[in-house]
DNA sequence: CGAGGAATCAAACGATCGTTTGAGCATACG
DNA sequence: CGTATGCTCAAACGATCGTTTGATTCCTCG
């Protein structure tokens, strides 16, 4: 019995078994050995489509990163800027692409992927997400101060990086976040964005 | 000008390595060619004195663990149970520890060497924090309990994990919190555990 | 059908890893 | 003094890593 990637060209083979692998053992623990036979192509497969090990851990940061840019600038153009939106509004822009991404097929392996690389002190891994990530973070922070006003810079920065610290523990996986087999799946998306919601919220707005 | 570990035993010198280099280069990144040259010994002196690599690993850990778990317990055997503890008092317990530690020696590498344990999922590493750490959540998440009793238990894990993703992350130095020079180190650090305790007291009594 | 570029393959390359070895050195004790 | 004992050292071992090579197969298009 083929494996379900089987009739998926070869590149998407090695993106979809890289991002499993990485996300499992690490971007070193996880040879190009090991990646090639799990996506079943050969060995010189990785070198001939991205070139280098190194371009293959950033191909499978763009193609999931691009997603999750694109939808959560789209959810926070909706809402920038209007008089009658909430801190909820904005943390909802932000948490609820991720959580979307984390439920679509191997979506929540990428949110593993993404906080091993905050664990990961390498420079030229914090440059490439300090390029394709930094600006989303810069414009949630500017409408976070938008409506938080009474906040120093300094005490903004300090609330924004304590919920990113929390968002990103929690949708890893580290948690015990659970679904109930009696919960629906949708269901227990929307309980999860509510838990991170509040708590986000009121480490925000606290006095 | 010889280091400042050059009079200091062999096994001490290969730890204060150890524990900078595993910090900065993860546990693999870090060779022991690597870490033995920092530490001015032989190659050979890892496998003499700790039998091998993992083991070495694992008294990086121990050594620190114990300090901090320590001092987190004591601090919370002092209060819990008690009339009048506040959830800031609790947290003051777990928080201040962790940044006494953190702005002693090394001890700041170590933060980032725990936060890079919490990203490997690798399983002998994981339950080996789980025996050697997991009493200490057990002890603090049954104190937030007493203090909040309208609490489900499924809601007051839920915080309690936040709680603990937004301060590793904190404390590992991802975030841009920085001492200002004209700010002396004890200040510092009060303020630190400030912006900690207030945001997470906030998040685990968000109603 | 046949030429030609794209893709795949087994095999090998050099580098680096953790670990082991066995000789050499030091210090302490009878 | 001689000899154990604890430690250090240079050197080598086998394994595994990312990458490269050159031949072979596949597929498309004139």
């Amino acid at each position: 019995m083929p494996s379900p990637q089987a009739a998926l060209p070869t590149k998407e083979r090695i993106l979809g078994a890289a991002e499993e692998l990485f996300a499992r053992h690490g971007f070193d623990g996880a040879s190009l050995r090991q990646l090639t036979a799990a996506a079943g192509v050969n060995l010189a497969a990785v070198n001939y489509h991205f070139g280098s090990k190194d371009r293959l851990i950033e191909e499978v940061f763009r193609r999931r990163l691009d997603q999750l840019n694109g939808r959560r600038m789209a959810a926070l153009k909706k809402i920038a800027g209007e008089p009658d939106t909430t801190i909820e509004d904005v943390l909802a822009a932000f948490i609820v692409p991720a959580l979307e991404l984390s439920h679509d097929g191997n979506g929540s392996l990428f949110m593993r992927v993404l906080a091993r690389a905050f664990a990961e002190h390498d420079d030229t891994l914090r440059k490439f997400l300090s390029d394709n990530y930094g600006h989303v973070m810069r414009q949630f922070t500017a409408e976070f101060a938008r409506l938080l006003p009474h906040l120093s810079k300094e005490e903004l920065y300090w609330r924004v990086d304590l919920v990113t610290g929390a968002l990103t523990h929690a949708m890893s996986g580290f948690g015990m976040i659970q679904r109930k087999s009696d919960v629906p799946e949708h269901r227990h998306r929307e309980q999860t964005a509510e838990h991170l919601i509040r708590f986000a919220a009121s480490g925000l707005k606290s006095s």
